[in-house]
DNA sequence: CGAAAAAATGTAAACGTTATCACGCCGATT
DNA sequence: AATCGGCGTGATAACGTTTACATTTTTTCG
């Protein structure tokens, strides 16, 4: 509440002064400096990151903004605690929002971050033509983009390895003895679920099975989609022995609906699902999946974002991480 | 990125009159006015929210904080959408941070905030006593407080009862026949924690049941702590039958250590735990639990805190949710 | 000792808004 | 005809910082 003018008026120095001992940059000689803190202590100053944001050019707000598709999704947290620890380490603070994977409100969370003047923005892209995040890149905002890449900008980008990840999956069923392996992807516009199905397709030919477009059926991401797509691949007359299941909740969603025929898994049905899930040891059964280093793609999202504030010219970087086939008892 | 002045400019009027258009405030006749719309479309004007903040008195920022313990607990995650989904309604961006249990951490976030001149606070306190936020209320930010409540200052209050809750679930485990029941409860600084076992220990005497001290365990709400404690009640000599676990974290980790020991649920011990989990179904078994109405909670505290901003002396309300006893295959 | 150089401090502009006040203009009132 | 109100607009002062520049004070040294 106190400002600049009241310490100064205290310390009776002028408030560039003042401004000068906070920013310990220009030389204060000892005494006034002394006089200077004192006053500050006393009136327990605290500076104005909007006044400081307004006068200052980029990259010192020391605030970044994080939209992702939903909070609730443990994929999200994961990645949301990544870069909330990498910011707080560097005392930067998080403007966090929920997208829905819906384009307005991904759009209207842009434009609040435009208007707040963020240092910069870590987002999964809604889909690779994403228009509302290519205009925010041509403001010059610093953008991150995790999990999804984007298909005409170039930004630093933090990905895992979709592509191997459902490869080592379906070769691990094939390897299991399922010859009929069904699939249930996301969103076919999200990058991701294009490289899962490469993965699923190329696992599947390099040990010459043939792809049935039957067996592949593509959801929303939620955990009812899951749930509906696996009934129907089950419910077919010659149905596959074993899922493939391209993120969290459908997962979910494809065990509930397993239980609900009463199917046993993995004698009757095999599932391995992409994106671990928190409890999955408290699963029934727990289950085997390829498991994202979330927290680590979000870490390193929020660690390039820090390098790119510091410097903007950077040319842009892809780090690419491993996922892990982490066998349980559903396979 | 174009400001008023550039607007101004290119419509050949003042800034003020620019100002006066956006605010649709005082009179502006029509004829400017279309100029001026113009102008703004052509420049793609959007007003800045820092300057905004900055010259504008309080309760105009459009911007709220949300501090909570930790978003990878779905308990906060889900009071998160409904805090996020609130303010998202209202035209709300929303500051969000996770403080970890940890006071230095909600003290530093709590100091963004003031800094960053947000409109209101929403968080559960670390404890009844917590002086950081105590403080944070004494500069007249309004604060919201969800879950727990503060002993000395009289704020905004949205809040489950957690008495009712813990009654409920410890009478259904004494109505199945239970007669010794292990209580794993939360930090004791916590109000809710020690409503919960108010809650517990009279539904025992109601039913003639002596509480017994070694049947009574404290963790740290932590999935670990629920192990470890778990662990401690089922090694007694003469072990609960029955156990209330006082949170979603701690009852995952009851249940690990439960089937660590190789006992079966509920036939060998029952288990109640306080607080949904988002896959209850698919766990082993589907525990039954005290539902508390999260996603009300955060929605319920964005109104109160939107109705304070508005109106900053209105007296300090109470809302009460009432908890919901879902009876799954864990009792 | 005095002038120049160096160091410390002060002044003021700028950042992009909103809001207060003053100004000019026009029709209506005495 | 002089005055008054009202209305639309423009100038300008905040808001709380940082920073370029101006000014003052101190140091250095011939």
């Amino acid at each position: 509440m106190a400002s600049l003018q009241e310490v100064a008026r205290r310390a009776k120095v002028s408030i560039a002064t003042v401004s000068r001992v906070l920013n310990r940059s220009d030389k204060v000689v000892p005494e006034t400096r002394a006089i200077v803190e004192q006053a500050l202590r006393d009136l327990g100053y605290r500076p104005s990151r909007v006044a400081r944001r307004l006068r200052m050019k980029d990259g010192r707000a020391h605030l970044v903004g994080l939209i992702i598709p939903d909070i609730q999704n443990p994929f999200y947290a994961e990645i949301a605690r990544g870069v909330e620890d990498a910011a707080y380490a560097a005392e930067y603070a998080l403007l966090l929002c929920n997208s829905d994977e819906n384009p307005d409100k991904e759009s209207f969370y842009l434009g609040v971050m435009r208007d707040e003047s963020v240092d910069g923005i870590i987002l999964p892209p809604f889909d690779e033509a994403d228009a509302a995040v290519a205009d925010t890149i041509k403001t010059g905002i610093p953008v991150v983009c995790v999990d999804r890449s984007l298909a005409r900008a170039r930004t630093d980008l933090v990905e895992v390895d979709n592509y191997r990840g459902a490869h080592e999956a379906v070769s691990h069923l094939i390897a299991r003895g399922h010859r009929h392996i069904g699939l249930i992807e996301g969103r076919t516009q999200v990058s991701t679920s294009r490289e899962r199905r490469r993965g699923y397709l190329d696992a599947l030919a390099e040990h010459g099975l043939a792809p049935k477009k039957e067996f592949m059926r593509a959801g929303d991401f939620k955990q009812e989609s899951g749930r509906i797509l696996a009934n129907e691949l089950l419910g077919l007359r010659k149905p596959p022995t074993a899922l493939f299941v391209c993120n969290n909740l459908m997962t979910v969603g494809a065990l509930a609906a397993i239980h609900q025929r009463g199917l046993r898994v993995p004698q009757e049905v095999a599932v391995v699902g992409f994106d671990d899930l928190p409890w999955a040891e408290a699963l029934d059964p727990p289950p085997t999946v390829v498991r994202q280093p979330a927290y680590n793609v979000g870490q390193q999202a929020m660690e390039l974002l820090l390098k790119r504030i510091m410097e903007p010219t950077r040319p842009p970087v892809t780090v690419r991480l491993l996922p892990e086939l982490v066998i349980r008892r559903s396979s």
